[in-house]
DNA sequence: TCAAAAGTGTTATCATTACACCCATGG
DNA sequence: CCATGGGTGTAATGATAACACTTTTGA
């Protein structure tokens, strides 16, 4: 059944990067293994047509779950790639999303088909298909940049963490060695966005403090700061 | 000439939301007036389709040329609408755009067609064709989101400006009353960005010390900094 | 000599950094 | 009772905010 237009039309696709995070603290980013050309064997980000009556987004959704059986989780666009030889079958443009999933919380089951899926370590990433490459690593970079001015961290964390998780998380994502313990502590709790919700149990040291994001008193505190910056001028950095 | 798929195809544009600025310190924005349905003679948002062998950003330059005549100027990708029902002619995703220019420098020419073309001032703007408001209003937040922590501003400033001029530009487009003298100047220079180029002449009262941005300075300064966050930690804001 | 805008000195307060140290638990 | 991480005190330094003031020009 055919479709036929008065001017040619390239095909839009959606590209996720799906960053993951469990108990190791290890960034991890979800591939599929190609079974068929172009780039057949290789390693590919999840992806697929966008359908006539679907959102961007709910194309983004419905791949992510396709692939991973998750539901719910942090999604947002992060760039439409449209170069025109990206692809050698013809023209094809991508809206790529990342995804940011906790792998305890939601465990991920392997996808229905035949596909080899995989969690890789950002660290550690085969070489991969088509511009996938430039997709991961722009999706890394907004991951690094967010993470600074934005709350997102918390999506790869279970519900309840400890700041020594928390800590582990940006020394990851910005790939740092090791953060002022002291320093990180005193800004993070000055921040007034974690709400102490309990303590952990069996460990073989000190238990430490569980805490959760206060997503109301983050959303209060960002409208207070807005008026503040209406108010009294701003912050640049350089 | 038909051209025919197996699938359906979404059609493909891009639009721009063109801010401009010119020595009166007001943000515009560049709107053309619809000849046809739908959403005849109203304002809208400059774009059209993509061209088969155009890459994206390359089809937005092309309208933005097409429609101002200018070239050689700011533009970054913004983010891609692609919501089902946009626009009542079918499904069209539209790849958005947003451009910075000085109108002093870039003098804008009316387009060559029949086609009303217009800059509003930013506080001033009619009623959009299709989701238009909601592209604009996202370029918005992004220029004032952006503006404090990366220095595109200067892309809408002459080569050479003064610092009055650099404040009076920070406050129209973070919408602010007045951002306090003394130290807007002590933070903007000791930031070490910008190069003393001249003075001021032709003006009735004391001129003014003329500045560029070092560009070079900026990227070097980035770098160090990127290396210091490496080393020794990370500044949230909230 | 006046209006208009450019440009500077200074201080109290707050945030950041860099240390070293103590605490609670299970094994 | 000790290894392991959790958690805190503090002081020097640097950044920010809030003032009011002086300077230079053309008309």
């Amino acid at each position: 059944m055919p479709y036929t237009y008065e001017y040619p039309r390239p095909a839009l696709t959606v590209d996720c990067v799906i960053f993951g995070m469990d108990a190791s603290s290890d960034l991890k980013v979800l591939l599929i293994q190609r079974a068929h050309e172009p780039f057949k064997d290789q390693w590919a980000l999840p992806g697929g047509f966008v359908d006539m009556k679907e959102d961007l987004e709910a194309a983004a959704l419905r791949e992510l779950e396709e692939e991973t059986g998750v539901k719910d989780v942090f999604i947002e666009q992060l760039y439409t790639f449209g170069a025109p030889g990206r692809d050698p079958r013809g023209r094809v443009v991508s809206v790529a999303y990342y995804a940011l999933v906790n792998l305890d919380e939601h465990p991920v089951q392997a996808a229905s088909d035949a596909r080899n899926v995989n969690w890789f370590s950002q660290e550690n990433m085969p070489k991969l298909a088509f511009d996938h490459q430039l997709i991961f690593q722009t999706a890394l970079e907004r991951l690094r940049g967010k993470v600074r001015y934005q709350p997102i961290g918390f999506e790869l964390l279970p519900e309840q963490f400890t700041l020594s998780q928390l800590q582990k998380l940006y020394e990851t994502i910005l790939g740092v060695q090791e953060l002022n313990k002291r320093n990180f502590r005193t800004r993070i709790l000055k921040m007034g966005v974690l709400k102490e919700v309990g303590i952990q149990t069996g460990v073989a040291h000190r238990p430490a403090k569980l805490y959760c994001f206060d997503k109301a008193k983050y959303e209060q505190l960002l409208k207070e700061k807005h008026n503040d910056l209406l108010k009294r001028g701003l912050d640049f950095e350089i």
